[in-house]
Order: C-alpha cells, then structure tokens, then sequence
DNA sequence: CAGGTGAAACGTCAACTAGC
DNA sequence: GCTAGTTGACGTTTCACCTG
C-alpha cells in the first residue's frame, strides 16, 4: 500500500472508529455530554441532511460490504455515510450561546486586515466584471509570487485585497453575450476557473482554521467539564457520608 | 547520511447549503 | 433557480524524527 493510500485508510477507518468511540462511551460521564451536544447539532442543525444515526452508519455499512464484496462501490452510499455537517462556525457559535466559557469563531480581522506579510506586493491588475445577474464580481488576476514562500515546484498566488473602489484601470468585463471569438470565450473560462480555484483555495485555508478552532474549543470543553465532573463525584461521596453515618 | 514514516498543511474537486 | 460559501475527501508536498 502507498502512502497516499495508508494515509486514506486510516483517515477513514479513524472517522468510524470515532463514531464507535461515541458511542462507547454513552455510557461516560463527560464524554457524554460532548458526544450528546455534538449530535445534537448534527441532527437539529441539517435536517434531513443530518449524520446518520450509529444503527444507520452499520446498516449502511453492512449494504456496503455485501456490495464491496460484489465488487461495486456506490460512491453515493459512501456519500451518505460520510454526509455533511453543519459549519465549525455554526456548531461553535451555537455551543457558545449555551455555554458561556465558550468562544464564538469570529472572522478573521486582526491578522488579516491589510496586507498579508507574505503577500507580493506587485502590482496586479484588478478588474471588475458584471455578471449576466447583474453582480459585480471581482476579477483578481493571478500572480505567481515570487517570494521564498514558495516552496515546492508550484507557483503560489497571492490575492490582492479587494477594495471597495473601483481602482485605476478597472476594465468592466463585456458581457457574456459581447464575447465573440472562441478565444476569448476560453480566456474568460479560464479566467473564471482561476477565481474560482483561487477562492476555493482560501476558503479551504478558512475552514481549516475554523476546524482547528473548534477542535481546540471542544478539548478545553472537555476539560472543563472533566473537573466539573471530579467535583461532582466528591461532593456526592462527601453527601453520601453525611447521609449514612457509619454505625460502629 | 540516506531512506522510511507520521503529521501537518496544502490545492483541488464535488456535494451541499444559505441567501438572494 | 442561481451563485457564493462551506467542508469532506483525496492526492501531494514538506518537515521533523527515527533507524539501519
């Protein structure tokens, strides 16, 4: 197996085996209380849309695996199994207006605002198109960075700040329907794949950050109610002993 | 020191949701 | 209904650490 694909397996076998891990620990005290919140969300938030339920997940994985044996993989099964979640920022915005000690996920403004240090600063065109909706997009052009932050063989691109303004040169893209040749109609598809990807790519960088957040917001939860739980128990056993004087 | 390994980060795709 | 945003999955790269 490569390495790419060790990696899969364990990321996906890891994600059931949290599932199971959850479920294991129903019966936990403070693990409980985590999972329970958890699927709460998972289930009030999306709907129809929400994480299969534990009994789901197993029916679903035993079709698959009389499927697998078939040699078939429905990737849309797969899809159900491995189906959305609500948004980090949703479920910790959510958690944080029951719970007080917990943070909101806020958007990025101190770091972000201005400048980014590693961005190159070059001067990039920026244009604005209008959409055939009437939206005015930002069309950012790509440039390659020539700072050391990149590492490997690919090209980096950096994003200009948007400005509200419309900048010097700002060209008002014709629309669709003003584009004649092929040539430019493939221009302007890659130039829209490019945004595209572009702001895929921050968004990817977003919710990783979000993710990572959250992740750290439900350990120092745990911990929390770890000690909250340690107190509990010794006030019941201190409660127990008054109750039940020792008759010697 | 070269090679193996795991973790983290990244870019991309695709499915999905929310807002208009 | 369309579009932008969100996020899981996947493949790749980079880095630190370990081992022979």
């Amino acid at each position: 197996m490569s390495k790419c694909g060790r990696k899969k397996y364990i990321k996906t076998n890891l994600r059931q085996m949290t599932m199971e891990t959850i479920e294991s620990q129903q019966d936990g005290s403070v693990t409980e209380s985590v999972a329970e919140s958890e699927s709460a969300h998972m289930q009030t938030q999306t709907g129809q849309n929400s994480i299969p339920t534990l009994a789901q997940v197993a029916t679903i994985a035993e079709t698959d695996e009389s499927a697998e044996s078939e040699g078939v993989i429905d990737s849309h099964k797969r899809r159900e199994i491995l189906s959305r979640r609500p948004s980090y920022r949703k479920i910790l915005n959510e958690l944080s207006s029951d719970v007080p000690g917990v943070p909101k996920i806020e958007e990025e403004k101190s770091e972000e605002e201005g400048t980014p240090p590693n961005i190159a600063t070059m001067a990039v065109p920026t244009s604005i198109y209008q959409t055939s909706t009437g939206q005015y997009n930002e069309e950012t052009e790509l440039a390659p960075s020539h700072m050391a932050a990149a590492t490997g063989d690919m090209p980096t691109y950096q994003i200009r700040a948007p400005t509200t303004a419309l900048p010097q040169g700002v060209v008002m893209a014709a629309s669709p329907g003003s584009l004649h040749s092929p040539q430019q109609l493939a221009e302007e598809a890659t130039r829209k794949r490019e945004l595209r990807l572009m702001k895929n790519r921050e968004a990817a960088k977003e919710c990783r950050r979000r993710k990572k957040e959250y992740v750290k917001c439900l350990e120092s939860r745990v911990a929390v109610l770890e000690v909250q739980n340690k107190k509990l128990i010794e006030e019941l056993e201190t409660l127990k002993d008054i109750c039940s004087p020792k008759t010697d």
